[in-house]
DNA sequence: GATGAATGAGCTTTCATTCAT
DNA sequence: AATGAATGAAAGCTCATTCAT
């Protein structure tokens, strides 16, 4: 069961998260966060110990949020065409609910490698979020659905893509709104993935 | 001809090209720049009025020189299968050679909007560039060979999946070198875009 | 009952007046204030948000001070000839006891517009003092012992010979000392205002 | 016969004037004066070796025009009430035509001290506009019409309640033009000093 | 005389972080 | 846990003045 603090601290990354990623990492300060919660700047070093562990902490978050999204869909039984617009319709309708977290993955942790170099080698702290897309493109070419091309290449058409799509979104750019091109963009996607 | 004035300015553009791809633009400080042209912080201002002023011309500037690369590829008279491929190959190369300009474009151009906000609505200051891609795209719907589907979800397709590639092997992620998923992945695009 | 903060803001107050009216609003510099308190210049920023609200709150503080004292003479039973003496003696008690008040009425709040356009439009920082010279002539006027001429005639002559008089001192050009003027002037104002 | 050189002085102290006494002086710039001249900054440096000499320069020259104003007054066959009348109304007169040399005068001279300290010392620098107050005065005691009081004291008052009416003025505090105050002002001046 | 690029000190302001309470 | 005053380093930017041409 969670702490108190635990439940404090998570109320905290959200706060932190929203800010982060509507403001930019370093157009935010701390005493925004804290006013934003009605809380003391003071109060705030007890719970996170620095602005970067703050930053850290929420895209170990956000990653996990969506790597539960996704092992639910990866866990089901259908097929990778089927998986591949659902992935797709879930990362959309985060984006659409929750900007801030697509926000934040894009704008604040992708950019910012100075923040995250220590402590986020590699993907460690998008770890979880990429295991399932890992599996997802693993599972495909097992059942014969995928070519067996490298995983990166597939990893970045996919996370490009979707995180290109997003952004255009967020520039006011698109048109019409995201979920309307789920249809294109999942079928770009797999006739580029499929055998 | 270029002025003096002006041919100075292009070696700043160059010097903070590097310093704001390399180190970001919040930790790159005017002082930085200054010092690596071993010119006064002072004097700086009398080329760009401001950080932010700079930051802009500098996408300008990357927008332009891009933009010039793919329109001699459009100007070509071969396959927009052949097409594609060279977009590709000369995105890769300007990543190998030039890897400040592919950086500066995804971590400091996409990410911090609060600067380019005001000046760079919409796609003014990547139009140059833009515009060549969609010249590309309709010249290949027009000959029959790419679907007519929205430009901007095969445009996001196509920046999303290049930017997403470039980025992982910034990241040291990708085991090989990017000139090695060539071939995967225009055909990659190539495949989601066609009828 | 004053907080601890207003108590603060008080002393800042007290400081920087004393700067600012020796060394006038441009050459001080918010280090030199913070110095003087043995504060630290960020620690300034706590109390006031920028150097130019500093000097509104200055000037204000001023009136209310110079205002308080006129009140009690205006609330008198005396004539106004008698008023008029008092005021020229508060005037002149206070560019002796407090000459950083006069001097930064005279050489800070009049002279540097700019600084004081927004927020002290028209004489809004400067009421509470402005109102009680403006009671003097009115009941000055009532009772029968000052023309009823135009108000800012009278207040013209009164503030700027009382101010050309502290400046003059300041000067170092009176060859002597202000009290020896004050039936003088006293004098020479009730002369010119009375029918 | 004035040089060339003398001439370029004379339209440099006009412009300078002009912006000091708007923009003040600290924040008028030596590129402000060399642009609204569209002379070149290090030229200016070869009329006057630094900004302060400038400013020097400047109440010199307006301290010898109203000098001249006053003196071609005092040289008249005309009582000394009509002599104040007259002072008042050039005074006047100056405000409305060349506000900028009263401005200069109450803003720039009277309110920075350390600019003009060094050079200034006294009234050198307003000798020629001095000199003539005191002939005014010294000229209506000797005729019996002023009362031997110390000369400060007079001065003060006019030059005190004079210039506080321009700065009334300059605030858009009067309702009514300066001229409409000549009468009661000189009235209230010399009913002041006379015997 | 004339130009304007160059210098560099110094200013206002911000902010992550600490610490006394 | 909580507060918010305090610190101090560093940032962006300005500007009087100089100097090479």
């Amino acid at each position: 069961m969670k702490t108190k603090k635990e439940l404090k601290k998570e109320i905290i990354i959200q706060a932190a998260l929203e800010l982060f990623s509507k403001k930019g990492f370093y157009t935010t300060t701390i005493p925004d966060i804290a006013q934003s919660l009605k809380m003391s700047v003071g109060n705030m070093y007890n719970y996170f110990k620095s602005k970067d562990i703050l930053a850290k902490e929420i895209i170990k978050h956000i990653s996990h949020y969506l790597g539960e999204q996704l092992k639910s869909i990866n866990e089901k039984e259908i097929s990778t065409e089927e998986k591949t617009k659902q992935i797709v319709t879930v990362y959309f309708q985060t984006a659409n609910l929750k900007p801030e977290m697509i926000d934040y993955f894009l704008r604040v942790f992708l950019s910012n490698r100075e923040v995250f170099k220590e402590g986020c080698e590699g993907m460690i702290c998008v770890n979880d979020f990429v295991t399932e897309i890992m599996i997802y493109f693993e599972d495909g070419v097992k059942n014969g659905e995928l070519r067996d091309q490298d995983f990166f290449s597939a990893f970045g058409l996919f996370m490009g893509y979707l995180g290109g799509m997003v952004f255009l979104k967020g520039e006011n750019i698109l048109p019409n709104n995201l979920d309307s091109y789920i249809d294109d963009i999942s079928s770009n996607i797999y006739k580029a993935l499929k055998v």
